[in-house]
DNA sequence: CTAATGTCTCTAGCAGCTATAGCTTCAAGA
DNA sequence: TCTTGAAGCTATAGCTGCTAGAGACATTAG
């Protein structure tokens, strides 16, 4: 049996995250000692670590979730994990998509910076003047289309 | 003068957001009506447009906070605000890495899954297994650094 | 004038933890 | 056996960057 700080450890989570974890019902409650103290078994680690790599892949409590309930019950579809997976997969590709579209904005910006003065620097001006921005990725629709 | 409504329809930005601005000391706290209602002139409107972009490229509000006094001082280097731009570059750049291995090892997952059983599904497998991730990416500093 | 919208303040909530305070329990050394 | 220090306990508050709601006042269009 594991004290709170061994899981931890084990699974490479801190101890108030499992405590945190237990709360909103994504651990079981832990088993108590004599004295009150949280202990757990191989169980508890394997969940655990299942989570903490979930969380790892970027996926939210609420998707990890269902997949914990998923894997709980072994004879049911693959199917919803597989669309959890993919969901996962597709946000993952916007997010880089979006973050690429800032990468090449931000690397305009400071290569076109001289290093003089404020008055010139073109990091401020930028950022003052969205017309200066290369790629409109980032715009408005509250804006563009107030219906 | 534009009332909050307007204000916040020209610079893309929500109309609470504003008023968190001001709360936090983003924005300079706004003349008012004689019905107690903000009104703003050109200078907040730029701000505030400031204030979006570089939201838009990531940027944290204390760094924004930064930037935004930097801007109020033309005179100064302009050195700060391309330490702030390069550190936020660089975290962009970060970011993407990790992501892109994250889609790797999401995209290895999914299509691995051959869409049968849940005993069998490897999506489920792999999250309770971290021997089977491909990259190494994630891994534990508190576990493998004990000191 | 009235009705609809906009604005006001204040408070609470979201994710996903993290930190603090003040206490109890446990394990190891002298 | 006593003592010290680490680790555990609960409960609460804080973090970022907003967002949503309640209930009251202001403004504006018809």
């Amino acid at each position: 049996m594991l004290t709170i700080g061994k899981l931890g450890a084990a699974a490479g989570v801190k101890v108030p995250t499992i405590r945190y974890y237990e709360q909103i019902g994504l651990l079981p409650e832990a088993d108590r000692s004599a004295g009150n103290q949280r202990l757990y078994g191989r169980a508890t680690l394997d969940r655990l670590a299942f989570i903490r790599h979930a969380r790892d892949l970027g996926f939210g409590l609420e998707a990890i979730r269902d997949l914990l309930s998923l894997s709980d019950d072994p004879d049911q579809s693959c199917a919803a994990a597989d669309t959890i997976a993919r969901a996962q997969l597709a946000e993952v590709e916007n997010r880089i998509v979006r973050l690429s579209a800032l990468k090449a904005e931000l690397e305009r910006m400071v290569v076109q910076c001289s290093g003089g003065r404020i008055a010139n620097c073109r990091v401020i001006e930028v950022l003052g003047d969205h017309s200066l921005c290369a790629t409109d990725d980032h715009h408005h629709p509250e804006v563009e289309a107030t219906p």
